[in-house]
DNA sequence: CCGATTACCTGCACGC
DNA sequence: TGCGTGCAGGTAATCG
């Protein structure tokens, strides 16, 4: 499911209710999603406060106060949903039951806020790609973080910057750009709408739009303009909902309409006086969406 | 250094 | 209706 945007707006769903508020209870209902659950797992959160809830590049961070941080990453089928309590009754009772998505539902936070409001976090994962780690410091050394390359949001990635990461590489700019250790947070939907906003071609090599020259430093510019403003309007669109994708509180992101090539094989591009047609190729296994008549 | 392939796991759309 | 096939937003290991 979730590259950048989508883990973005999953911070953003649950951040008013995590933040600040105390783990009650937290189980993990199987050993295992990709990887075994840490060590304790329960009881070294249990009890404890939420200090922060972070993101870097498509993992979220979960800070905890006088404890680890909480690594978690959704894989390809991981989200969370947020259940409330009445407030008023029934302690345990929760609106919002869905017996759909109860099936896969592998790790349950119960937290109360600093105001005493009762609600459940419900992390459910059917493929199980996800997994959830510590780090017993800053995440940043962690190994699983520690290589990763530049955030595409915010300002920093820009066309100098892009070009000494490309510089030199032999491969298709489609595979650097899924590369995290490069820039953190591209996956397939978005590095294939950030070619096509840039004009240039999936297959190009990566290399040939780093070289020293005006054409070649246009390009590397309008490419990570491309990234940059891609990612920003679909974490302002609330990501991408495809399949069953929900955000925190049940909502659609609705970037999916914003798509100008993903999962358009066949249509017409939408480059004004293009008249090319979206095609579909395999490239490291994985689907590019492009337009050969506009994308070089 | 590079790409292709495989693996992990479940669900869904599709064709027959 | 059922069954086989291929595909799916993730990362990582292995092999030429």
């Amino acid at each position: 499911m979730p590259e950048l945007p989508e883990v973005e707006t999953v911070r953003r769903g649950l951040q008013p209710v995590l933040e600040g508020a105390r783990l009650v209870r937290v189980e993990a209902r199987r050993p295992d999603l990709r990887f075994p659950f840490p060590k304790d797992f329960s009881a070294r959160l249990t009890g404890k406060t939420i200090t922060a809830l972070g993101r870097r590049a498509k993992y979220l961070t979960m800070h905890i106060d006088g404890g680890p941080v909480l690594i978690c990453h959704l894989g390809m089928s991981g989200s969370f949903r947020i259940e409330t309590s009445d407030g008023s009754d029934t302690p345990g009772v929760f609106h919002h039951e869905r017996s759909k998505s109860a099936a896969h539902d592998h790790v349950v936070f119960d937290v109360v806020s600093a105001e005493g409001a009762r609600s459940r976090v419900i992390f459910n994962d059917p493929r199980r790609f996800g997994f959830m780690l510590f780090a017993e410091g800053t995440p940043d050394t962690h190994p699983m973080l520690a290589g990763l390359g530049v955030e595409p949001t915010g300002n920093t990635l820009d066309g100098v910057l892009l070009a000494s990461l490309l510089e030199g590489r032999r491969s298709p700019l489609k595979a650097a750009l899924l590369d995290q250790r490069l820039i953190a947070g591209l996956g397939n939907i978005y590095v294939s709408e950030a070619l096509w906003r840039a004009g240039l071609s999936p297959l190009r090599e990566s290399g040939t739009i780093a070289k020293a020259g005006k054409k070649a430093a246009g390009q590397s510019e309008r490419l990570a303009g491309a990234i940059r403003s891609v990612i920003a309007d679909a974490i302002a669109a609330g990501g991408s909902s495809l399949r069953d994708y929900v955000q925190t509180d049940g909502s659609l992101g609705y970037f999916q309409h914003s798509f100008a090539v993903y999962d358009r094989e066949g249509e017409p591009c939408s480059t004004p006086g293009c008249g090319g047609q979206i095609e579909r190729i395999v490239q490291s296994g994985r689907s590019t969406f492009y337009c050969r008549t506009c994308q070089r």
